[in-house]
DNA sequence: CATATATGTCAATAACACTGACATATAATT
DNA sequence: AATTATATGTCAGTGTTATTGACATATATG
């Protein structure tokens, strides 16, 4: 059998209802296709895929505070904590006393750890890149237009950026 | 801060690196924001993600075979087990033996696991619904053929599904 | 000074994945 | 008929990532 599975709608035109279910099969296969690479790389150096996440959002963002990291990953302090502090200890990512507020930890990539970054990240941007460029400016817009209407607005008021 | 975050990228071009990158983060978003609520159900019963993704793919191709649910959920029969022995016992899978093959146990949904399924279900239908209402068919079928060039073709020649 | 925020840590627990080993039933092949 | 392969199931042990609850320190804000 193949991975996107079209057993079901074959004939008919198919309904509203079948569309929405297969957008979100193939959001589950993209997803499961997207980190796949990343978690066999992490396995090397006895990281899993929450590292690659602060990994990801630390490059993307450097300076980050540790409070903006655990609203976007939306995970408790606790579980963060020791991803942090291993990536910390082995040398990946630094923390620097914020400068308005020295309550403040913020968060850098290491050169090392900027390294893991592009080498986690690889395969994704290959991916990411190949899509883009077979589907076109087009389909890439919509692509993004969709994508951003389903992520949900923040939970409160927020604290205005 | 807001949850899709804008910091860099805001007076030059977005060059096709950091097009990329938003790409990236905006899926790692829309996924997380995905699985938020039927995660939140799913507590109720004792149940998690995986879980859900066994109704999710035995509700949409019933009968399904176990070796074809290992295939696309891509991981090991020793986790599935736990998970499907739980959601037989508790009365929301059953297993019937295969006619042509009869090794194969083919799942199919209770009545209850139906319920269950459209419960889970129903966040991620009106997200679905609404993004795709509010974007549009042109938006949607980008989104759709970009998605489908982020999956991984199958891992070898396939059984000929 | 009181309170709130940002961060960190300890302890216990659960969900969900893994590897390895072994078993049974059935199908396919020789 | 015997061998090999497939489909399924189970037992045991392990690791990562998440949880809740409790408590601590440093700093900011009222």
């Amino acid at each position: 059998m193949d991975t996107p599975l079209t057993d079901q709608p074959d004939d008919a035109a198919p309904d509203a209802e079948e569309e929405l279910r297969a957008g979100m099969e193939h959001l589950f296969f993209a997803y499961r296709d997207f980190i796949a690479q990343p978690d066999r790389i992490l396995t090397e150096y006895g990281f899993g895929r929450a590292h690659h996440r602060v990994i990801f959002f630390v490059g993307r963002y450097p300076g980050m505070a540790v409070r903006q990291l655990l609203d976007i990953l939306q995970i408790t302090k606790q579980s963060l904590s020791r991803v942090l502090r291993q990536l910390i200890r082995e040398g990946y990512v630094e923390q620097r006393q914020g400068e308005t507020d020295r309550r403040q930890r913020r968060l850098y990539l290491t050169r090392q750890g900027a390294e893991l970054e592009r080498r986690l990240s690889e395969d994704q941007r290959r991916r990411f890149a190949r899509a883009y460029g077979t589907a076109g400016p087009d389909a890439v817009h919509g692509f993004r237009t969709v994508l951003d209407l389903m992520i949900s607005g923040p939970p409160k008021g927020g604290s205005g950026g």
